[in-house]
DNA sequence: AGGCGCACTTTTTTT
DNA sequence: AAGTGCGCCT
């Protein structure tokens, strides 16, 4: 195919924004307008033009978006394309630093995820008993926000926490003790990652020239849900490199970590000599799944001046199905999905969007049960399973030793050692750096099984290979990993166990291999059924952006869930919310079902104050928009009463 | 004192 | 699925 019949397919606004001139712009296109394609058709037509793909760099959202992004171009081009780099932030930021540790000081440094930091924040809180700082959790959650937005620690907590700007000082000791320990124990978190990037780009002018030497175009999806810290990212390269920008303000749904549905409206204020683009034919949809979606925006103050129309005309209309509880319109759902595969429907077009993770729970058991195949995306993810994670500390202590998060792990996982000997250990090879120095010394002043140092050694010897070294782990851990979980799904951890390892096999470094999979994240089950790629997608709305299919559930659209609950107190959250449905509405290409529930308990017992009805987004829905489901909550017929006592009951053993 | 098993709660959203 | 709290055992 050549770039001429590429650019025929295109409309002539998305054509236009293809081939623009060499100029920084920022296209804003609704949802199924094309972004995805325009953005395809630009890298295209740079090549196309002689640029070297190795100088365009695409940035996309989740990983998902970069390789389908990378293999469309491909798909048009061939070898033209080869050396075309898409990723996410992070793992730009990653291969950056991959690319000149030294220029950005961070060698041999273990990159840590959430659960990680968690922990570190938990030690370093640990040491005040007073009772209203807030939870580790929390102070991650201000501390990630105060660093992605680029806000000091009070102007953070007068943002998100106001009550909270008393026991600022505390906060502020808490985290300082998490960022000295990181430092001390070589750990980069995610924040970090793109941190250190944008640090030496802001002070190093040699660091700021090769960088943006390497990128002649810069490529970004998803724009209006960058934050500060990325954009810190961007702006210093903006210089010598030409942004090409594509986003949704009324699609930002990452307030939560710092964006702001504005920034595709101040693009022209921020860079200089910019264009600003629009896109907004919609080809994804038919009709009534955009009236139903225009008319929830409409229903906001903030003018988003969004109307979309469908280029596919007329359609089935949205169904609203009402049930009694979360089992009911589980059920329904499967049984729906049945009906539809046995009618010659295939499991992959169908897509079941949450607001949770947790959400998702339910379909699954209720997917399982019926055997229906699906995937789970934003579950859990299969290197944040505990039993890997287990695994995994052994690995990461050999590669980094004074990783001592891992060291406590690791230690736990033997007989007799609880988190007191743990980190009595650690404590005793505190700032030691080289792996034999850390086993003599635990040899000498502990008196830990010699298992435990075989163990370690034997990974030692077999860390240039991450495949062998995780192999040699999970050998020496099994026994142990089989006692901690004999009675939790063992068979299947073990054939978690062999698919890491085969995961394994493309890396050398024992880092390399835990910071890919960190960043580019397998879900547990993607793992099951290997043999079916026909399946089902579960998915959370959050990691659904982007993704398109026939037949779309919207799950729980219920009151006290959209908006949430827990949202109700900030008008700014509310919106958000609104935008979270938004971006799930618009998913659906054919057919769109939005399931519904009575309040759950939950909600009303722990936010008895919360009037969840005045604030729900389908109070004052036009039935016109939508056919109503039949009320699933039929209830069932009364239970027949007991019979009553005839006589008297003798039980026990036949004597003969 | 420290380890460990058991019952109980508790879930936003992601790199 | 994993965290917390409690009580029993070594």
């Amino acid at each position: 195919m050549t770039i001429d019949d590429l650019l025929s397919e295109l409309n002539d606004s998305q054509r236009a924004a293809a081939t623009l001139a060499s100029q920084h712009a920022m296209v804003i296109a609704g949802a199924g307008c094309g972004k995805t394609k325009t953005i395809v058709a630009r890298a295209a037509y740079l090549i196309s033009r002689g640029v070297t793909p190795q100088n365009i760099q695409i940035l996309t959202f989740t990983r998902r978006s970069a390789s389908e992004v990378v293999h469309r171009v491909r798909s048009h081009l061939g070898d033209a394309a080869k050396g075309l780099q898409a990723s996410t932030f992070h793992s730009w930021c990653m291969n950056v630093i991959r690319m000149a540790p030294e220029a950005f000081s961070c060698q041999g440094f273990t990159v840590i995820d959430r659960e990680d930091q968690m922990q570190m924040f938990k030690l370093a809180r640990g040491g005040i008993k007073d009772k209203e700082i807030p939870k580790s959790k929390e102070i991650l959650d201000f501390y990630s926000f105060a660093r992605n937005t680029r806000q000091s620690l009070g102007a953070t907590l007068q943002k998100v926490a106001p009550e909270l700007e008393t026991r600022k000082q505390v906060i502020a000791e808490v985290m300082k003790s998490y960022e000295s320990k990181k430092r001390e124990r070589r750990y980069l978190d995610y924040d970090d990652i793109l941190d250190v990037v944008a640090q030496r780009l802001a002070n190093s002018p040699e660091t700021r020239d090769w960088l943006s030497n390497h990128y002649e175009y810069i490529l970004v999806d998803e724009m209006q849900d960058t934050n500060p810290l990325q954009w810190s990212l961007l702006e210093p390269l903006s210089h010598r490199s030409i942004l090409f920008c594509v986003g949704d303000d009324a699609q930002s749904i990452y307030g939560f970590r710092g964006a702001d549905f504005q920034n595709v409206h101040s693009f022209t204020d921020r860079v200089p000599n910019s264009v600003v683009l629009k896109l907004e034919e919609n080809y994804r949809s038919t009709q009534p799944i955009l009236d139903i979606s225009n008319w929830l925006l409409d229903q906001s103050d903030l003018g988003y001046d969004k109307h979309l129309r469908s280029m596919r005309g007329d359609g089935q209309k949205p169904a609203l199905m009402q049930f009694e509880n979360e089992w009911e319109e589980a059920t329904w759902i499967s049984e729906d999905l049945i009906k539809r595969h046995d009618s010659g429907a295939e499991w992959r077009d169908h897509m079941i969007l949450v607001r949770t993770g947790f959400a998702g729970r339910t379909l699954e058991t209720s997917f399982l049960a019926r055997d229906i195949p699906y995937t789970f995306i934003g579950g859990l993810k299969l290197l944040e399973s505990a039993h890997i994670r287990d695994v995994l500390s052994l690995m990461r202590l050999v590669a980094n030793p004074t990783d001592d998060l891992a060291w406590a792990r690791f230690l736990t996982l033997w007989p007799g050692i609880g988190e007191r000997t743990a980190s009595r250990c650690v404590t005793a090879i505190a700032g030691l750096t080289r792996i034999e120095d850390c086993i003599a010394t635990l040899r000498r002043e502990t008196k830990l099984a010699p298992v435990i140092f075989d163990a370690i050694e034997r990974v030692e010897q077999a860390k240039l290979q991450a495949n062998h070294a995780f192999a040699k782990a999970v050998e020496s851990l099994e026994p142990s990993l089989e006692e901690k979980y004999k009675s939790q799904d063992w068979d299947k951890r073990k054939r978690d166990f062999l698919l890491v390892e085969k995961l394994a096999e493309r890396h050398t470094s024992i880092l390399s291999f835990i910071e890919d999979y960190m960043l580019d994240p397998v879900y547990t089950s993607e793992v099951e059924g290997v043999d079916s790629t026909d399946r089902v997608t579960l998915i959370t709305i959050h990691s659904a952006k982007g993704a398109e299919s026939p037949v779309c559930y919207v799950v729980d659209v219920s009151p006290g869930s959209y908006p949430s609950v827990r949202s109700m107190n900030d008008p700014e959250e509310i919106e958000e919310e609104r935008r979270v449905l938004y971006v799930a509405l618009t998913r659906a290409k054919d057919e769109l079902i939005i399931t519904r529930r009575n309040a759950t308990t939950w909600a009303k017992w722990s936010f008895p104050s919360k009037n969840n009805d005045d604030a729900y987004f389908f109070n004052s829905l036009p039935s016109k928009l939508v056919t109503q489901g039949k009320l699933g909550g039929k209830r069932k017929p009364p239970p027949p009463p007991p019979p009553s006592a005839s006589g008297p009951i003798h039980v026990g053993i036949q004597w003969d």
